[in-house]
DNA sequence: TTGTACGCGTTATCAT
DNA sequence: ATGATAACGCGTACAA
């Protein structure tokens, strides 16, 4: 009796996990009765009820999440694609997703593309053979290079939806999130040249990451709006993954300016670290303002002016986005439309900018 | 004809995916037929293999991994609980276990328990009814203090393969992944002493988190290892997330030490902005170690030396043991003996440490 | 060579 | 009040 529930084993006793079957055997009725009995349906006699029940709690039943995906055509997980999981931006966003989800009722299926188009992919085609009521993802840098985005088409045709956030698109027509990064160098920079500054730098990064030319275009709107030159010599294009100073050191050497705006905490920190071994003051001789308020930010010396980009704010944004597009799927009632949400960034004042 | 496969939407094409049903429908053969055909099984013709291939890839069929997990009641996915992801440590033992489960054909389900029992609980529970077929975690410091673990036990006795790392407790029998924590901060310690200084002070948490106190522990005994008294007066514990300076800045004034070993990055970041700020150079008057090599330590100035935890190989390490026991899982052989895991790290010399 | 039947665990509909 | 049956999508042992 009951040898289903314990069997034994070399060294340990399993108690594997219940079923239905199990139920209606043991208790001697069938699979509906208990089924309808544990959802206390008032087609069953109070008795068997709770029969029934207790038996349930006794033996710790839960229902099986895969049957029920199966049954239901959802399977309450959402899956997340990202560049870069090593990466202070996407992790906070995905916090963020992370957190709505769960609320909701949603698990989170992660895969990293790691920059690659092939696994981005593949990893894609995985989750979407039934693993995932919907997706959320940042395009890998390879993929927005080769402008191939069919991928992204079949997953759309099929009816799954897809939030697009930060890395996008126009190409496809989807639910997208953005960060206001034009508007937020435009404000960066203003604020820099509102403090006194006149000659504004940019350190930036090399070839043309979305990202970084909205940035540019801020900063160069700014310098305009204010009635000040764009200098195109203090725009200084920076490997992504550079180690050397040489660049940067010449920069310095042979350029005058005040104050720089960088497109990353990382160039903005060893900026100010070689401004301040050539006998430069921060802030006072230049200021510096960076984007990505990380830790780099809030504990470099002196402590950097970030532009803050929210990002566990914008995973919930598109964790809602797509919940709603799922669970209104589901009613298949009225028909789509799409849209963009911007999430505002924040200036984080900090040390390495005087106030204006 | 065909009209499963297209049907008219509003503003929108749909092309839902299909099924075995639907290809052996368009082809008047039996669902088993195609299933076997798809196979390449010799028991059809080739005639009908082809026909079939030919309408699966045309339609691009793709076998619906519900149904697949549960008829073989093995879902491919890993359960990943992390007390934080926003945390460069978690990060990348994350970023381990993710590619090491994606070469093997696994998927990766994260759960965020935000340090709480609460959550982590209701996670596990959640996805131990058959969403996964194992779990990889690190304990939330709320678990740790309580010390239950009803929920890890209820997870191992249905039979589940659970590895723990980083934060562990021995109450469980299971995979364990480990930071020699100890080791670490005995070399680190005699690092310092062999460099010439006989003050080494430590940075250290509040509260006994296992991890800070087992750094205490190799402190202790290098010191001692070294021939140096233990001075009770040099070791000075901080809150966990401390704003203001006072409680260092009183400590710098008050005793004498020239070196310091930091249980984490950010201590070591701030000490080093204090001493700094109080007059001292760094490594000349105070040398610093700092634990966890991150932005952080690579991008201060000076930068910091600092113990490197390879958690990437950690993560690496946990999905193999993982993955290993989940499919050996399946062959029921031989019975059960879990191991424990040390990853060793190392240190990474840099600015803020004078050459021995 | 092809098809039937069953099972995975659940729920919903339709008998009894 | 209870149970039988079908269905979700797939694979496979067994029949034909």
């Amino acid at each position: 009796m009951l040898n289903f529930i314990r069997r034994d084993r070399p060294r340990q006793v399993v108690k594997k996990k219940i079923t239905l079957k199990h139920i209606a055997r043991e208790l001697d009725v069938s699979i509906s009765t208990v089924s309808k009995a544990l959802k206390n349906s008032d087609e069953i006699s109070q008795d068997t009820k709770e029969k029934v029940q207790a038996f349930a709690r006794l033996y710790n039943y839960k229902p099986n999440n895969i049957a029920i995906s199966l049954k239901n055509k959802r399977t309450k997980n959402i899956g997340v694609i990202i560049p870069d999981i090593v990466h202070h931006f996407f992790t906070t966003v995905f916090r963020g997703i992370e957190q709505y989800a769960n609320e909701k009722g949603y698990n989170v299926i992660v895969c990293v593309s790691d920059e690659s188009f092939d696994k981005e992919v593949i990893n894609m085609e995985m989750l979407a053979n039934g693993s995932i009521d919907g997706f959320i993802m940042a395009l890998s840098a390879e993929t927005q290079k080769r402008n191939d985005f069919n991928h992204l088409r079949e997953v759309t045709e099929q009816g799954i939806p897809l939030v697009l956030f930060d890395r996008v698109t126009d190409e496809i027509d989807c639910d997208k999130v953005l960060i206001d990064d034009e508007q937020a160098a435009f404000d960066a920079t203003a604020r820099l040249i509102r403090s006194g500054k006149r000659h504004v730098a940019l350190f930036t990064t090399e070839g043309y990451l979305n990202v970084s030319s909205k940035r540019e275009q801020g900063y160069r709107k700014a310098l305009v709006a204010e009635g000040l030159p764009v200098e195109e010599a203090l725009i200084l294009r920076l490997p992504y993954q550079f180690e050397e100073e040489s660049l940067s050191e010449a920069f310095f050497r042979e350029r005058r300016f005040d104050a720089v705006l960088c497109v990353n905490e990382i160039f903005a920190v060893r900026g100010m670290r070689l401004a301040q071994g050539m006998g430069y003051r921060v802030p006072e001789d230049i200021s510096f303002i960076g984007f990505t308020d990380g830790l780099l930010s809030r504990y470099a010396s002196p402590s950097l002016t970030s532009v803050a980009q929210h990002g566990e704010r914008m995973g919930a944004v598109a964790a809602e986005m797509l919940i709603e597009k799922v669970e209104q799927e589901y009613d298949e009632t009225d028909r789509k439309s799409y849209r963009t949400e911007i999430i505002p960034s924040s200036l984080v004042e900090r040390e390495s900018t005087a106030l204006g």
